[in-house]
DNA sequence: TTGTAAGCGTTATCAA
DNA sequence: TTGATAACGCTTACAA
């Protein structure tokens, strides 16, 4: 292990000036410069950064806590947050809490401890996530995909319009029994794209049934058990709106195992984008949420946020979007589009 | 920020005692040890781990540097990892060095500076990869996935034999001409799942053809663009065999831009299990590698020489399965499996 | 059983 | 411009 003093003895000078050659804070002489480059690079110096973070009380790493890193949304916006972050010098530490509210106190009692300049969250909970510990160090935390209770920045789309959407579409394109099934309980968005399907049959004045709504689990069997149960009632729907993209595809599932033909005894429009929704005959109608753009977004707000900025927090909305395709649409038995030549 | 110091003068000890306290080393008085916690408790302190980690040169944190954060097979490893670090006291932090070697040398220097305990690494680049950093510091390294040049532990599947059953699979189930579209160069997985193909075309006395076989950049839009070369030849492939998940996506996005029949035109095969096998008409022939098993193995491995486990390198290989589903099956065309009553 | 004090490898404040 | 030296918050001999 060599260390700072190493550099300093084989320089012949203090661990000061080297400090200050690797910091490039005050002047230092041509040749002193050099002669502490010089070592450096013979000894093979490497600066700890534990020591470094504690003296500073500050490191260059932002932390991303997520509630599912087997999730494509996630892990989309993790490359966003990624992108940006590492061009600004930023390490990017991602933590997959899984919905756990435990493992999540854990990481950010971690992240607290371990000086992390901020931090990117995407709450288990609306209301019992508690990042306290965070702000009480002065770290900088910025909500993802779902809000806090306390006002922080955030960055999110605008889960009701894209659920109203959806249903709007599904009802237009022919349904008059349209399920939902949403996320778990706890999860705003899990809330606010149910909120969205209900303005949504209430707009089109039908009446709606709670036998066809659902809270499942935002995973695959989730997805399966809940278009299980929907199918088995005496008056089952002739529409699904699944709120993301795993329940998505354990929807399918359930359908494709129960014989269920897509769209014309049941259409189904899915929350989140498939890299795969063109290539399933029928393609799969989705809403889509710009992952990528979120994740430059919140990382970019993070990194102003641990530059000084101290303004009121901001609450960045995205629009999504409907991507019609044929899983959605009844009356008219649409062709396969034609004309991509590129993959998604 | 409350430290240990004003947690000691509140309770009226000394800080070694808190420490003592706080870490069970060490005897302490059953009245003492009240006065401590209910301080720590009322000031509400949480020990800093920087410093811990300074003075102990440990901290228990474990990383893991996949290659590619949105591929479903990293991140079905990372579940693995977490579950059993996590339960071993270990908090997990992911980094994502996106094939990039630059990228991959920051974060490796990074984790060697905050004194990981270990780490779990699917190196960018067989040759180029250096884990020095971590070795000079003692810090535990296993690789994943693909192997090192140094002998460390790994973990990894036998990438020939899956690739040469799934290529004598296509061969078996009447294709004439196979492609094969494998991975970066510098990825051993790519490698060996080629040779995997190269052997099964030899057992079977065909001439192996340069023109189809594609090293692709293991995303969709490799895979796309690789299968629209080999369509394009004036002597095109009636199947192909794709090496990773996220090509086989792109594979199959072009072979249906280009009203391709599957099987009956081409046949397809793909490495990696893909969560829509089965919802698509028809399903997807895969050879599925024990991702989250491999995750478990590689943690617990890691964790055992971190508890001081000193003995050889360890090279885990799990077996791949051939998941033989419509996609593949020229000769009779065969009908959906029936009696699946679970999503994946 | 408890406290004192010496580090861990940096950075920052002084004097020189 | 440079160098002692005192922190940063913690753990751990060693002494009491």
């Amino acid at each position: 292990m060599v260390t700072m003093r190493d550099v300093a003895k084989a320089a012949g000078v203090s661990t000061a000036t080297v400090s200050r050659v690797l910091n490039k804070s005050g002047e230092v002489d041509q040749t002193l410069t050099e002669r502490v480059l010089r070592a450096i690079q013979e000894l093979n110096y490497r600066p700890n950064l534990v020591a470094r973070g504690l003296r500073t009380q500050a490191t260059s790493v932002v932390a991303l806590i997520i509630s599912d890193i087997e999730n494509p949304f996630f892990t989309s916006v993790c490359r966003g947050v990624e992108d940006t972050a590492s061009r600004a010098g930023f390490a990017v530490m991602v933590c997959n809490a899984d919905e756990d509210l435990g493992k999540e106190r854990d990481y950010i009692a971690m992240l607290a401890a371990q000086r992390v300049a901020g931090i990117i969250i995407s709450p288990a909970s609306a209301e019992l996530t508690d990042i306290s510990p965070l702000q009480e160090r002065g770290i900088k935390v910025l909500a993802l995909d779902r809000q806090l209770p306390i006002p922080t920045d955030s960055v999110r789309v605008d889960n009701r319009s894209g659920a109203r959407t959806a249903t709007h579409h599904l009802l237009a394109s022919g349904a008059r029994r349209v399920a939902c099934i949403t996320g778990t309980h706890g999860a705003t968005t899990a809330r606010e794209r149910l909120t969205g399907y209900l303005e949504a049959l209430a707009v089109a004045g039908v009446e709606p049934d709670p036998a066809l709504q659902h809270f499942a689990d935002f995973k695959e069997q989730g997805g399966y058990d809940a278009v299980v149960k929907v199918l088995e009632l005496a008056d089952p729907p002739d529409a699904i709106f699944v709120a993301n993209n795993r329940m998505t595809t354990g929807a399918l599932h359930a359908l494709v195992d129960h014989g269920v033909a897509i769209p014309e005894d049941v259409s189904i429009v899915g929350f989140d984008e498939l890299p795969w929704a063109d290539v399933v005959t029928p393609s799969i109608t989705t809403v889509r949420q710009p992952t990528y753009e979120m994740g430059t977004a919140a990382a970019r707000m993070l990194i102003e946020r641990i530059g000084g900025d101290d303004s009121a927090p901001r609450d960045v909305v995205f629009e999504p979007e409907l991507n019609v395709r044929s899983s959605s649409v009844k009356s008219r038995p649409e062709r396969k589009p034609l004309g991509r030549k590129k993959a998604k």
